[in-house]
DNA sequence: GTTGAGCGC
């Protein structure tokens, strides 16, 4: 399950996320998102779980609470950008 | 070192 995590902590990193969500299951992969450019704060990133049933706990015991002194947001991860159907499907 | 709301190159 791909889950998405915003309002991190300038502090917090790619493997912060994975230690953090690899309480509750196995983490396939974390990353922290930042400026392509600048490498610096977007704040948000993304954790892959292998087992969902562990995910949805993850995602339901780490929302809204307060890791690294921020509150995080975590829900569930939408499919990366495409670059097809362009004509199709304006995301709702 | 960036807000509110955020989705990865």
């Amino acid at each position: 399950m791909n889950i998405f995590v915003a309002k991190l902590s300038a502090d917090t990193s790619s493997e912060d996320l994975h230690d953090l969500f690899s309480q509750y299951g196995e983490v396939t992969s974390a990353k922290v998102i930042k400026d392509r450019e600048t490498g610096f704060s977007k704040k948000y990133g993304f954790v892959e779980m292998e087992n969902d049933d562990e995910a949805q706990t993850a995602i339901d015991e780490l929302n809204d609470t307060d890791y690294d002194g921020s509150q995080i947001v975590v829900k569930k991860a939408r499919p990366r950008e495409q670059r097809e159907r362009r004509d199709f499907n304006r995301r709702y």
